[in-house]
DNA sequence: TCGACCATACGATATTGGTCGTAACGTTTG
DNA sequence: CAAACGTTACGACCAATATCGTATGGTCGA
């Protein structure tokens, strides 16, 4: 059991975004790259930090003065469980009615992504085939 | 210019869903559908859907002695809005990255759905090789 | 007619997320 | 040493969401 954690905040992901992009980073470092979008005080990024920190969403380093922060939540299944959430609230669970859309949107995927696609497309099928389950 | 709407709460989206899947309906019909997932009493139910009225997110039909609400927002419309804003949140924009951890997932579509997406990738394929638009 | 019933209207409240100002404190440097 | 600076700690505040209790009022049947 990994303990159900509550999907973070969108303010909370941006910062766990910049963590797990960057690596282990001081709230001084956090802040600077993520200030640009959200024009924020440097003390409203801290106290974030300090918050997710008390949710045990990040870890603290304080052998520096400017205590070092890293993300404590795997990125991937991080965007899993939000995903699962996202798909059941909006697409009530059809993970086909999401990729459509997806797919028909904006940035459409290199053909390198498009042939991934492809390959899991092909997977899928033949699993389907087969016969999915059999527990 | 489409008016832009600030995306419904999760409680919103419930109920648009009860309307989007039912058509118009009473308060009094949209509490029972959705009572058995949120075990809320009929007064919050209500509040909410006056309060989604005053946003403009339903109409009202005041006819009868029992009000009856459709939804005013198209599904697709606000489905995809939706998703363009959770893509870029959570996977930095990529569509390609949420579409292959949404097929890893889950109920994963039948044969025909997924005949669907691959038609949909040829298509993209093909579109991404020539160039894009050609409306 | 007159309750009983059902629906709406309205207001109060609790919770949470997000924001920031200010205080306290150690380091570095002139 | 002492002032300036950067950092953390703490607490206050506002707005939005969600919830519910109670009041009000129309309708229908006995």
């Amino acid at each position: 059991m990994v303990k159900k954690q509550p999907a973070p905040t969108p303010s909370e992901l941006r910062i766990l975004q910049s963590l797990w992009q960057h690596g282990p980073s001081t709230v001084r470092e956090v802040h600077n790259r993520i200030a640009g979008d959200s024009r924020v005080s440097y003390t409203t990024t801290l106290k974030q930090m300090q918050i997710m920190h008390d949710k045990g969403l990040v870890r603290r380093d304080a052998e520096n003065r400017a205590h070092v922060y890293s993300a404590v939540p795997e990125q991937e299944q991080t965007q899993q469980a939000m995903l699962n959430d996202f798909m059941s609230r909006v697409y009530d669970g059809s993970s086909s009615r999401l990729v459509l859309q997806a797919l028909g949107i904006s940035r459409p995927a290199s053909e390198q992504e498009l042939d991934e696609i492809n390959r899991l497309v092909q997977r899928l099928r033949n699993e389907s085939s087969n016969g999915p389950d059999a527990s």
